[in-house]
DNA sequence: AGCACGCCGACT
DNA sequence: GTCGGCGTGCTC
């Protein structure tokens, strides 16, 4: 197709205004549009705009940029179309976008992607229609049956997008089809932007105003309806609710109609009075989120959190960030409230981010409570509809205190005061996939430090980076180590597994210690916490006879036993199959399952503690929308003696029954080919730890482990985080792991093994020869070395922690990828760069 | 990432 | 012959 706006070159150009446009592409280039006269007053950065890409699709971007400097090589396309009165990005936001995209070397057309939602993404659909011109009795060619099909069908509707035709005809025909009609000038094509985001109505009814300005007019309207008495009873009710004479204003605003249906009214007869001109009918846009109301909550602070407030305001004098390491039940929730309530006071935002899977619980209805409707909740399992309510809500200032997961660090804050980080050692601030891959613990502190503003990170466990930031004096520091009421801390057991199985005293899993104490735990009527963090009902199966275990057809893994479906599932790419009857190496039936997941402890423990009621929650149980909310109110109203569940009970939980917590295995999380495994096993186990015991309750925590001898253990159960902390960073500083050099790990992926390696073997090569203080090692095939058919290779580089060597080198990585790129041989390389890797 | 262009096999 | 495969180059 030629180019539709070649026409429109010169006029655009005449005043020589450009804008440098973001589009939703994965291009490591920055996109020049001619800005035409009609829009030059108006656009700005962070406006919408509609350009043409290529040649024939449609985008909309964002402005980034507008300039004088006329690009020298090519001629810009312009602009076609200004979307917005007022910007929806703002440039603080472009601004963390462009430090995103360059400290996480990815492109701003990625970060874009996962700033906006969907919803102010505009999309356009190539839409088909008859050409007016076309006659079908005299089309002026020969037509065959498809075209004769297609046209037909074309013609009973106004216009159809090219999906509709892929259903119509088989295989991807259709495409032909259309083109070949459109150079024959039987149809047009056309793209049509379409506004994804749909306000939600409301259908309301009202009085209409003449009977109520007109007296006796109801009287005879009764008169007139006698008979009818489904209207009639439509009016009464109407009037039953609302008080027209007494509050006129009550009438303007009228009644949902659902309320008039849901009391029995039809809904014919409510149309038969909106016709007689009785009542009218109307709509009004309405939020998606309930309001709920603002109870006057006070914040209350105990003599210990006052002093902690103390602390942190007089650190912020001094300092950005600060570390605030309270212990599980120290109640650092009424410590944010009270300094979100200062920070609003004065007029500015506020930004509280937790992990995803703590956002249903009670310390959201907690500060829901404080707050109302100034609180807005980013969740991601909300709609894309929902997710452009909030965002539109900060924008146009309604709500000034966002409370959200990772992702809302992209919402247009324009005045943020304070950013907390609430569970900051909580590794699923990390994003892995898609790009950009960011830790959005550190992206809150530089989109803090941008705002000016200050940030509070919160936990019980700090995160070596953290704490070593903490120690070094760059972030200030606060603790708390009493538990609010001074409850006391749990105490802990540790269950040697190998012993019980030696004496014959493990039964399913269960050490006897572990047993005894779920069982007296139920006859006092309290609750239980049983840890596993493996999800399914048994890693694995394998054949007794030979050994043989069934692996993923896609992917270097075995498959998990999943029970409840009966079948083997691949948890890297989804993968099912119906478990085998015999082994598909030598045949025989003994087919047996090994290892422990969440559903056969569940089973389990209904087979030794028949008369419990356990619950399962995990990914599996966990899926829809309010699935965790369902779990939880469930445990929380006592309905549930045991919960079992991966660490997605770790997070929360605030419930005063749960007196008892068992880690089925502690050595699962604690063995594990990582330099962070201590870090995340101690943050782990004292973090579900602490769900034991409330208030004037001590709870108890039993660890079952085949190795009670290691001294990791010794340090959680004395909560000597300390002696840990130095422990563990005499060995990292030795053998240069963060924070003491900065991690940056490249994943080459090919469906070929062979290319997959040597593409990553030419990049470290490449990368040796850069002027930077470093370590390459690698490649080496990943742990799960192939993942939906794509090997995959590692390249871990340690880099120099000082900001300017960092930034050269990220420079130079990006070049040389590019470079590998270019190369034939390397084309179909996926090449990820993952910065600061988990 | 898409998408069009271009050069080779297997069918009416 | 042509239809349709996917290698390769480009997008302001």
């Amino acid at each position: 197709m030629e180019d539709l706006f070649a026409n429109q070159y010169p006029a655009a150009n005449s005043k020589n205004l450009y804008a440098d446009i973001i589009l939703p592409v994965p291009i490591p280039k920055w996109f020049t549009y001619s800005v035409g006269l009609d829009i030059q007053d108006q656009i700005g950065i962070g406006y919408r705009v509609m350009v043409q890409f290529g040649k024939k699709k449609i985008l909309t971007g964002i402005v980034a940029k507008v300039h004088q400097k006329a690009p020298d090589v090519y001629q810009p396309k312009p602009i076609l179309d200004l979307l917005d009165d007022f910007p929806v990005v703002n440039a603080l936001q472009i601004k963390f976008w462009s430090w995103m995209s360059s400290y996480y070397c990815c492109h701003i057309g990625e970060v874009m992607n996962a700033a906006l939602p969907s919803g102010l993404k505009l999309s356009t659909e190539s839409k088909v229609q008859v050409h007016p011109d076309f006659d079908f009795d005299n089309p002026g060619f020969p037509m065959d049956d498809r075209e004769i099909l297609l046209l037909e069908t074309l013609s009973k509707h106004d216009e159809m997008n090219v999906e509709q035709f892929d259903q119509l005809l088989p295989g991807k025909t259709s495409h032909k089809i259309i083109k070949s009609l459109l150079g024959k000038g039987a149809i047009l094509v056309y793209e049509s932007v379409r506004e994804k985001y749909s306000p939600k109505t409301e259908q309301r009814v009202r009085l209409t105003s003449k009977y109520i300005k007109k007296e006796g007019l109801l009287e005879s309207l009764f008169e007139d309806l006698k008979g009818k008495e489904k209207q009639e009873a439509v009016l009464l009710k109407y009037l039953q609710q609302v008080s027209v004479f007494q509050k006129p204003e009550a009438n303007a605003k009228g009644l949902e109609k659902k309320v008039l249906t849901d009391h029995g009214c039809s809904p014919s007869s409510i149309d038969t009075l909106v016709k007689k001109g009785v009542l009218e009918s109307f709509k009004v846009l309405v939020s998606r989120f309930e309001v709920p109301s603002v109870s006057d909550h006070g914040i209350e602070l105990s003599p210990v959190q006052g002093e902690a407030l103390q602390q942190i305001h007089a650190q912020f004098e001094e300092k950005n960030t600060i570390l605030l390491q309270g212990i599980t039940g120290s109640g650092k929730t009424e410590i944010y409230a009270q300094l979100i309530q200062d920070v609003l006071q004065s007029g500015s935002q506020v930004l509280l981010l937790l992990p995803e899977i703590a956002l249903t619980t009670h310390l959201v209805h907690r500060l829901q409570k404080i707050f109302g409707d100034k609180m807005g909740v980013f969740h991601s399992k909300y709609s894309d509809n929902e997710r452009v309510e909030v965002w539109q809500g900060v924008l146009k200032g309604k709500y000034n205190f966002i409370i959200g997961v990772r992702s809302s660090l992209f919402l247009p804050f324009d005045s943020l005061g304070l950013v907390i980080v609430d569970e900051e050692h909580e590794s699923s601030y990390k994003q892995f996939d898609p790009a950009p891959r960011f830790q959005a613990r550190d992206a809150a502190i530089m989109l803090s430090w941008m705002h000016q503003a200050k940030t509070l990170l919160g936990t019980a466990t700090p995160s070596f980076e953290s704490y070593y930031n903490a120690q070094n004096g760059k972030y200030g520091y606060v603790k708390i180590d009493k538990r609010y009421g001074n409850a006391e801390l749990p105490h802990f057991f540790l269950a040697d597994i190998l012993q019980d199985k030696k004496k014959n005293l493990l039964k399913l899993d269960f050490t006897r210690l572990l047993r005894e104490k779920i069982q007296t735990t139920l006859n006092r009527q309290e609750q239980v916490l049983i840890f596993q963090n493996r999800r399914g009902y048994a890693p694995y199966i394998s054949c007794d006879e030979c050994g043989w275990i069934p692996e993923c057809e896609h992917c270097d893994v075995s498959l998990t036993y999943h029970q409840y479906q009966d079948e083997l599932r691949c948890h890297y790419c989804g993968f099912k199959e119906k478990v085998p009857i015999s082994c598909h190496a030598c045949g025989s039936q003994k087919i047996t399952t090994v290892g422990t997941g969440t559903e056969r402890i569940e089973e389990s423990l209904s087979l030794l503690f028949p008369e419990a009621r356990i619950a399962r929650m995990d990914l599996d149980t966990t899926r829809s929308k309010y699935g965790y909310q369902r779990i939880l109110e469930e445990f929380s109203a006592g309905n549930v003696d045991i919960l079992v569940g991966t660490q997605m009970i770790t997070k929360g939980l605030d419930f005063d029954k749960v007196s008892l917590v068992g880690i089925v295995d502690a050595d699962r999380i604690l063995f594990y080919p990582d330099f962070r495994a201590g870090e995340r096993a101690f943050q782990q186990i004292t973090q579900v730890a602490g769900r034991s015991g409330r208030r004037d309750k001590t709870g108890d925590v039993i660890i079952q482990t085949r190795r009670p001898d290691q001294l990791i253990f010794r340090q959680i159960i004395a909560g000597n985080y300390n002696d840990f902390y130095r422990l563990e960073m005499a060995e990292r500083k030795q053998f240069f792991y963060p924070p003491f050099v900065k991690n940056i790990k490249i994943i080459t992926k090919h469906k070929d093994f062979k290319t997959a390696e040597t593409a990553a073997k030419f990049l470290k090569n490449l990368l040796m020869d850069i002027a930077a203080k470093k370590i390459i090692l690698g490649p080496e095939k990943s742990l799960i070395g192939k993942i939906k058919n794509l090997y995959l290779f590692e390249i871990w580089i340690k880099l120099d922690r000082s900001g300017k060597v960092q930034q050269f080198f990220k420079q130079q990585l990006m070049d040389r990828i590019a470079e590998l790129q270019a190369d034939k041989r390397f084309r179909m390389v996926r090449f990820l760069v993952d910065v600061d890797p988990y």
